[in-house]
DNA sequence: TCGCGCATTGTTAGCTTTAACAGCGTGGGT
DNA sequence: ACCCACGCTGTTAAAGCTAACAATGCGCGA
């Protein structure tokens, strides 16, 4: 197939002509097999050299019943997070040998994480990494077939499956306490769709973290992760003498608000410290530099793999959630209230 | 393979068993060969639906010798532009019905291009998508076999090999005329790293618009698409007071690059007007809001698929060289000089 | 009535690989 | 001297599908 329709590559059968054995040694020798000599493998391997063999990969899973393929399904992989994952998930797979297939969703429903799930089941994968931030997706994956090896990233507390998760609770509580500690009487919220299980759990981390100090809650606010509806929150926010510090859901969001703060000629962090939570590349770079949470996407894509493989391998998955800590980057967004 | 090791998958026998048809009468209703019976076609069909049947694509694919699977090589998909024309590439691909088998390098040279594309096509991918936005990349491309179809998304201008690229030409002259006619003498120029094609054409293309204008070329700064090399091309500039008007060659460096000004008390767009490239999302929320240019990656990797189906279909690749327009968003970051 | 063409269906071979088993010499124990 | 174990290699079957060809049955014209 490499070199297509027309001339046939050469088979195992070629290999074993050129090298004067039979076919089934070449595949030993490709197989690493024991109890090949010495002489006769390197016959072999020259003959592979010379014909430019490669091994069929389709022959190869018609017999052996696996494709040496994960299946990956993503949500809008031009958002900084989800690609982030993808990446780190898409280099521990292949270092792992394995090949990868991707769909990545422009929505996600019930109905298209199925779709999606059924296209990739149907190819063959020997397993699946559902990066699956929403409740829809984590309730779509009760739809695949049991003995399908499957991890869920950043799932939550999927019911069944094992989940590779960032501490959100963690981060959002940490940032939290920085806020308090620097003497802010209480903290605002903006948070993301309530949809999204990490705006859910940063959230809950929040109002947890603020009751447990003996703060005031204040209603929280919603945005939908985009710099605009953060921008609308911040003219919202900006209009208050009561706000000191603000905690918004993601980096992006806290561009908006930064923006909308600086028109309404409330200065950050002079009159209100803001902290946002993803650490972008951009965010260090904002007027002025945000102080943010960290999240190891790498970590987490390396971790999901290795849980992965270990389902496939059919060794015990011994912990069913690995969570990746979160780290607090403090920069000049935050200060002692005024 | 979908349900695993042990248990065996419904195969077309056992499907032309319930339908009592043959199993090649089977092939033919899913191939949707003419010249079966409907009554025959709706038994099979309700055998199908009852087992559960999917086709192993293993088996399809060693028989027809193609896979259904295009293989993608992407570089740092982190990052905005290719994150998007990822996307773009896999809406299109799934939409045509082949599967997406992707790896990403965290850097480009000859030999980890070399490695990527030999590893894709030991996976006998139907073809092959090289987002190839350095030169090192498009040399690459001279070692895959004459007979796999390749498409090199951004590949400037690859001697041999199908082209889709976003027109940076176009997009750079226009910026760098709207600066002009907004009544700046000359426009500075920080370029991304000069081994990157788009790089090189922007900065081409800006320093020809300037000539053709007879306005005076500045000596260009040199960045690396990042936020901090753009906050330090800012920090040289706002030094100088005969710089009224900068394009920045992409949106984080300009990120950057506002953020020097600002702290030097150069006011944007008071006193020096500032643009970049690419759009990204973030643009629109920058103190000021970015003018810049918008590259359709949606559309980039629609006519990837598109010119790299052609190829594999056999029919006559007309167009070479496919090249998306680029479109000049203006916003508040430009005006005429004070 | 016979044969012919056509629509429909079945049969066989082959794609390339791995698994299972069989064969064959060599060396050591009895 | 004989037998068995063992290291190495070969032979055969099987995985699930499509392509090519063969066979069936029916209507219709001669």
């Amino acid at each position: 197939m490499l070199s297509g329709r027309d001339r046939r590559n050469p088979a195992m059968t070629d290999v074993a002509r050129v090298a004067g054995v039979s076919h089934q040694t070449v595949s030993r020798v490709l197989n690493g097999h024991p109890n090949v000599r010495e002489s006769t493998r390197e016959r072999v391997l020259a003959a592979i050299d010379q014909l430019a063999y490669r091994r069929n990969h389709a022959a190869r899973a018609l017999v052996t019943r696996r494709t040496e393929t994960l299946g990956v399904v993503a949500f809008d992989t031009t958002l900084y997070g989800p690609a982030s994952t993808l990446f780190g998930v898409e280099q521990a797979a292949r270092e792992a040998g394995y090949f990868l297939s991707i769909v990545s969703l422009k929505a996600i429903t019930r109905h298209t994480v199925d779709d999606a799930l059924s296209y990739l089941t149907g190819q063959s994968v020997d397993g699946l990494i559902v990066i699956a931030p929403q409740r829809q997706a984590v309730e779509a994956l009760a739809a695949v077939p049991p003995d399908m090896p499957v991890v869920a990233v950043e799932g939550g507390r999927a019911p069944d499956q094992p989940v590779v998760c960032v501490d959100q609770a963690e981060g959002a509580a940490t940032v939290t306490r920085h806020l308090l500690e620097l003497g802010h009487e209480t903290v605002w919220h903006v948070s993301g769709p309530l949809d999204w299980l990490e705006a859910e759990g940063r959230l809950d981390a929040w109002q947890s973290t603020l009751k447990h100090a003996g703060a005031n809650v204040p209603d929280p606010l919603h945005g939908d992760w985009s710099p605009r509806s953060g921008y609308e929150a911040g003219q919202q926010l900006a209009g208050r003498d009561d706000v000191s510090a603000v905690f918004v859901a993601n980096d992006q969001m806290a561009l908006g608000l930064l923006r909308a703060f600086r028109e309404a000629g409330v200065d950050v962090p002079g009159r209100v410290s803001v902290a946002g939570f993803d650490d972008i590349p951009e965010a260090e770079f904002f007027s002025p530099p945000l102080t943010t949470v960290r999240q190891d996407f790498a970590e987490v894509g390396r971790r999901s793999i290795s849980v992965l493989l270990d389902q496939i391998g059919g060794r015990d998955v011994e912990s069913r959630r690995v969570v990746v800590p979160a780290t607090l980057v403090v920069r000049a967004s935050t200060a002692k209230p005024g």
